[in-house]
DNA sequence: TAGTGGTCTAGACCACAGA
DNA sequence: CTGTGGTCTAGACCACTAA
């Protein structure tokens, strides 16, 4: 958690409007207020008001306010990085992760195209599949350039990798591009899920950078498609 | 399109790489030079880099400095609202709209729930069928609150009715809630689209917001699988 | 008209990368 | 060490809303 005074500022008014405090239809101090509440300039009031807005919190009209959202309403988390992990406490579900596969491998030429490498560099295959309810809905197959990973568990894999990754290792991620598509379901899929007669299966793919712009991992996550559910939101700039 | 000043850098920017002119890997001029060669705060370049940065088109690198993506790789546009007309543009491909219906209609329960109406709320219902290289593959169902959309025309249906509602009634489209899951295709499906044998379809709902948190629009996007693609940005911030 | 958020400025100091 | 981006300030003017 990063400790400048406008990450300080947009935790607090989070943290309010999710618990409650601040509710749903009432309007925030007006940034002139906060910027003394807080003995901070307007614009890092601005800069934390803007996250705020950009995360669904709040919204803002010019020449009136900011209005508390209700945040309730959105059952899943604001569009980024989330771990499967976070997603079934968050839902509080019953969840358990199988590690299928866990190994360091030279790649085919799919993945080092995927995740741009040469062709010495190893990367570590990870394949865990997802229970949620008793049922196999979820196949995970992750590929992490051994570069940046030098070292993995099945504890690791079994609870977080992205634990791992920022606390551990401190890697820097800084964004990722995620595709959406339904692809015709694979014999792997068939015998490492609880597919019932589904022909189709819905593909997360997801690239995942670093600071540096280089590819920390490449990864799919492969959903029954009765149980797939994505929202995002999109502010509108312009 | 704004007239600001981070706006003009945006774009010209934005421009630039799109075409070419700015390659992958190359690094952009610092801050400093930025708002010397436009005459401008180091402020007012950072908004704009800011923006680019969150639209995929740069990566900010502490330290180091601001290098250019390669967008060519991203196929669909950073997540947002986007028009149809806009993606079968991008995507230089032969379109057509079929306005199936348009009509002024009382709605029922589950649409007056979904736009938060009144009983005696009026909505707009348009069902258009998207026709791309000579296959109907998306059915776009939109129910529009007419409390802000007066009036429409067929005309406006088959052209873009997002630039209607921004260019000609300068409604204040402010953010949208996306909603992606996969469902059974309905006999309307059949009936209105190309649908082959797939028993399933891809279900877009979008939920559009105005400035003030009223909900304008609610639309459904019914897409053939096999033809379905969402890509998306995610930033990380913590 | 008074108050709001939106834009913009010209500085300052910091943390980080690289030579 | 220099140069980069990240944060922050104290003001200014503008456009919009509502009384």
């Amino acid at each position: 958690m990063k400790n400048n005074k406008y990450m300080i500022v947009y935790n607090e008014l989070a943290e309010q409007i999710k618990n409650g405090k601040l509710k749903p239809g009432i309007k925030l101090p007006s940034e002139h207020e906060l910027s003394s509440e807080y003995h901070t300039s307007r614009e890092t009031i601005r800069k934390a008001l803007t996250l705020l807005s950009q995360n669904g919190f709040i919204q803002k009209i010019k020449g009136k306010g900011s209005v508390v959202l209700d945040v309730t309403k959105y059952d899943f988390p604001v569009s980024g990085l989330v771990s499967f992990k976070e997603i079934s406490q968050r839902m509080n579900m019953e969840y358990k992760t199988h590690v299928e596969e866990l190994e360091l491998i030279v790649p085919d030429e799919y993945i080092r195209d995927q995740l741009d490498l040469s062709k010495k560099d190893k990367v570590w295959k990870v394949v865990r599949v997802r229970e949620i309810n008793k049922e196999r809905i979820i196949l995970d197959k992750d590929y992490f350039n051994k570069k940046f990973v030098p070292s993995l568990t099945k504890d690791i894999c079994e609870d977080s990798i992205y634990n791992y990754l920022e606390n551990e290792l401190k890697v820097n991620i800084s964004f990722a591009k995620k595709e959406i598509v339904v692809e015709e379901a694979t014999d792997e899929d068939r015998q490492l899920m609880d597919l019932n007669d589904y022909e189709h299966i819905v593909v997360v793919r997801n690239y995942v950078y670093l600071k540096d712009t280089s590819l920390l991992e490449y990864t799919e996550s492969r959903h029954r498609l009765d149980k797939f559910k994505f929202v995002d939101f999109a502010r509108r700039e312009k």
